[in-house]
DNA sequence: GTATTATTGCAACACAGTCGCATTAATTGG
DNA sequence: CCAATTAATGCGACTGTGTTGCAATAATAC
């Protein structure tokens, strides 16, 4: 669990997330933020929030990384995920509710499991 | 649906798969074929095969975008999917066989669902 | 066999993400 | 408050995956 410091940089990425609805990756995030914030800052800060636990991350189209906070969505031991939906259209990435049971399976450990769902959002099938 | 010749790349890239028991990345892939296939070749007979239908694709770890034979799992209409596993040791990608029913949502259109589930196989387990 | 055009190879490119290293600045503790 | 410590930052160079334009090659149709 990495040491942190209060800086202005991990200021403005919680900030960030916390008025965002949607999840966020590095690239919205640098277009949120102020230019001068570095990119190689952006990249460190995801990375130890996510090792702190206090963001997670998956992945979505276009081999994007998408991160967002953990709010009451603890992940427990369980082999239990929330989804995550991309709309194919906008590219808009959230965080759902819903839980999906993942199987057990014989031959392997289920550690963890992602779950992305692609369609269309409501803004988008107007 | 793009035009098929019968070539000796899209054989070798076929017989790849055919002798695969797990799911292939183009780095995969390479490693398996003839050092002279070049490397936008298979990129581009990846994309094709997947626009026609013969292979599906996946992001698993590292943003690295696996592919696989659609075998007997014909992708229905229906938004259910087929989970995938990736060992975070070997980092081995299998296709499984169970399906995952996915939640219907309110708000958006769902047309596809991607479910990686990430842990130990039984060979790095041991 | 010849014409047509899909496929290929090459080289250059795009872009997400990483890394080493010197500099800056948040904390600690006197 | 000031100095010492070291986490955080900025910079530039670098990976590695995947893409693209273009000229050369080769599979198919006639």
């Amino acid at each position: 669990m990495g040491v942190h410091r209060k800086t202005r940089n991990l200021e403005l990425v919680l900030d960030a997330f916390r008025n965002a609805q949607e999840a966020l990756s590095a690239q919205l995030l640098m277009e949120r933020l102020p230019a001068d914030v570095n990119r190689s800052t952006i990249y460190r800060l995801l990375d130890r929030l996510e090792d702190d636990g206090v963001v997670h991350s998956f992945l979505a189209s276009e081999n994007i990384k998408f991160y967002a906070l953990y709010k009451g969505c603890t992940q427990s031991g369980q082999v239990q995920s929330h989804a995550h939906f991309q709309c194919t259209s906008c590219s808009q990435v959230v965080c759902l509710e819903q839980q999906v049971t993942v199987p057990t399976l014989n031959q392997y450990r289920v550690d963890e499991a992602q779950v992305l769902l692609k369609g269309q959002c409501a803004t988008c099938m107007r």
